[in-house]
RNA sequence: UGGGGAGUCGCCAAGUUGGUUAAGGCACUGGAUUUUGAUUCCAGCAUGCGAAGGUUCGAAUCCUUCCUCCCCAGCCA
């Protein structure tokens, strides 16, 4: 039975929850698409209760961080009846390409969310935002600047002190227009001359001292081509695109937080000038994901790639979207981690562990059980007839029986693992050693009578003699008393496979803290690529099946080396280990 | 020296308009069950809410002062 998951509120449910009590965006009207408020006016009174969206910028993919924000905005949607918009932040021609929309959109599909129609691009409504900006100049709100880069910069003070007014910031709304008509018809070269809302170059937050909104780029766009040459700033551009879009709640993260007031400053000049539908949407700051031995800034997960220090953006070990799914990592687990941590605006580093638990929680509820010998020793049972063999039933799933059982082939010569044998057993040892009896997992009660060696002392092959009458499911087979378990496959019949061992790529919990070279700090035995002999069963693997391999961990057929029948796997987390540990 | 934020158990985090012994999860520590040293179960785990004062019958919640941390000076988002 599912618990009844109490969903722990946050400071944005309240936000959400007073602004429902009061009504307050109740009478919106809604044309079906985005659009200004000649057109929004005209529409049915909107149905979504609330809108939000997940507004990236198609320059990158996707991580754990935006994992976030997607859960937040697409799960607050599902909550209050409303829609959740996927809309491409795309107003930068020089970093934006088709490759990342696409990706973007996978993800998102991909982490269980779906937003019909409302997939937007915000390039899509330069026009709108252009005639805004004209009639922002009409009304004496913005004014074309022709200072340089340098000049503008001087001007703007400090943060301490106040900036000073530019030369031109007195020019008369007809100058204005016929400059930002010119810069529009490409009459001027890139940074010449920039727009920008007239608002207070005294003020101390530096974002209202008189922000550019404009700038000349003369760029080829992904979406738009060639039709611009002055392209919107995110300062400009944003607030619009959720006015259009009919947004009530727009969140962001932290970082934003001081451009509120220019947000709504320029949404309240607009709604003066009748471009915008009413009530505006209202930006609200979260804090965004910090997560422990793990780097998210784009800047360092470029690097990481560049560098070549992972395989590619879906490296297993990288924080990306699409590295998660080919680790084994669920949607379902994200979904859960992030309604753990919950949304605060608090700084806080969660700890890597917690995703972890949250992929063996899921992991160990869907994951059928398998065998697999990692690194593995020769089992030798003396006593058992040479050339026989026959079936053990393994259970798929210990606590469900419904998951049924199936045939695992038992012979007289068989993998086990390594690790599983000490010649003199340390403290608290139950496996195998000489003397003790051990249960080989489904099978026969197997007691240890030695081992072979090498010239240089490794041990090559472990002796055992069996209980004939201890075969594991027959009458009397648990009057057997052992306390260790240990897997093994018939050697015979086990089938050897390319696994890769994942371990966090980084070694420790801050990587690059204190300004020293994150790279510095690569775990480096990340990656572990190893040759392992698996139970039959799992040879008909496909692409993305997950499996336990008991006593291990959680494994996944590599989405893209898996053939078939010959599947790679990938460890996504290995199991709790509370007698490693404990060493 | 400006502006904007944040400080509740090792890590997250509820607590809103002051009112019984400060939720919950993760981690940790015991113990039970277990053919995964897994899972599951049960128990324990903040006289304390950044600090110091104050108001009050009563304060994490109100007031005052102080401390610490984060963000902001792109024609990036």
């Amino acid at each position: 039975m599912a618990e009844p998951e109490t969903k722990v509120s946050n400071f944005i449910r309240h936000v959400i929850d007073a602004d429902l009590k009061a009504d307050k965006y109740s009478s919106r009207h809604w044309s079906g698409r985005p659009g200004p408020a000649a057109q929004q006016g005209v529409g049915a009174v909107d149905t979504a209760k609330i809108r939000t969206r997940f507004p990236p910028e198609p320059n990158g993919y996707l991580h754990f961080g935006h994992a976030k924000s997607i859960c937040l905005n697409f799960g607050l949607a599902q909550d209050y009846d409303g829609a959740c918009h996927l809309r491409f932040d795309d107003t930068n021609p020089e970093k934006e390409e088709q490759e990342y929309v696409d990706s973007i959109i996978d993800a998102v599909h991909w982490l269980g969310f779906d937003w019909q129609q409302n997939q937007y691009l915000a390039s899509d409504y330069f026009q709108w935002m252009y005639d805004f900006a004209e009639r922002l100049i009409e009304a004496g709100h913005a004014y074309v600047d022709s200072q340089t880069a340098e000049e503008l910069r001087a001007s703007r003070g400090t943060l301490t002190e106040a900036g000073k007014n530019s030369p031109f910031r007195s020019r008369t709304p007809a100058e204005n227009l016929d400059l930002f008509r010119r810069m529009k018809a490409g009459e001027f070269a890139d940074g010449t001359h920039v727009l920008r809302a007239k608002i207070d170059m005294a003020s101390g937050n530096i974002n209202l001292r008189d922000p550019a909104i404009y700038r000349i780029r003369h760029a080829n766009h992904h979406n738009t081509g060639d039709t611009w040459c002055i392209y919107p700033m995110y300062t400009y551009a944003h607030p619009i695109e959720d006015a259009l879009e009919n947004i009530t709640h727009s969140i962001c993260t932290l970082e934003f937080e001081d451009q509120r007031p220019f947000y709504d400053w320029l949404l309240a000049r607009l709604a003066e000038l009748g471009c915008v539908n009413t009530p505006l949407p209202q930006q609200i700051e979260f804090a965004r994901l910090n997560l422990s031995y793990v780097v998210l800034s784009k800047r360092k997960l470029i690097q990481l790639v560049e560098e070549k220090h992972v395989d590619g953006w879906d490296d297993p070990r990288l924080p990306t979207l699409v590295g998660a799914r080919r680790r084994g990592f669920t949607p379902e687990a994200f979904c859960r981690f992030n309604e753990m941590n919950g949304v605060t605006k608090s700084d806080s580093w969660i700890d890597i562990s917690v995703l972890e638990e949250c992929q063996r929680e899921h992991l160990n509820e869907t994951a059928p059980r398998r065998i697999a010998v990692l690194d593995p020793v020769r089992l030798v049972i003396d006593n058992y007839p040479e050339g026989q063999e026959e079936e053990c039933l393994a259970p798929n799933h210990p606590q469900k029986p419904e998951w049924g059982k199936r045939p695992v082939p038992f012979s007289k010569e068989l993998w086990i693992e390594r690790e599983d044998f000490m010649e003199t057993p340390s403290k608290g040892y139950f496996r195998l050693f000489p003397g003790n009896t051990v249960r080989l997992r489904y099978g026969f009660v197997v007691k240890c009578i030695g081992c072979d060696k090498d010239a240089e002392g490794n041990v090559t092959a472990v002796h055992c003699e069996y209980m004939a009458d201890s075969k594991s499911g027959t009458p009397g087979s648990d009057s057997y008393k052992v306390k260790g378990n240990i897997h093994w496959v018939s050697a015979k019949h086990a089938y050897a496979a390319e696994v890769r061992l994942y371990d966090r790529l980084f070694a420790v919990e801050a990587p690059g803290e204190g300004g020293g070279d994150f790279i510095a700090d690569l775990n480096p035995n990340s990656k572990l690529v190893i040759t392992a002999q698996l139970e039959v069963a799992l040879k008909d693997a496909a692409a993305e099946d997950r499996f336990q391999f008991e006593r291990h961990g959680y494994f996944v057929a590599d989405r893209f080396d898996t053939k078939p029948g010959a599947p790679v796997f990938n460890r996504a987390v290995t199991l709790k280990d509370s007698w490693s540990k404990g060493k």
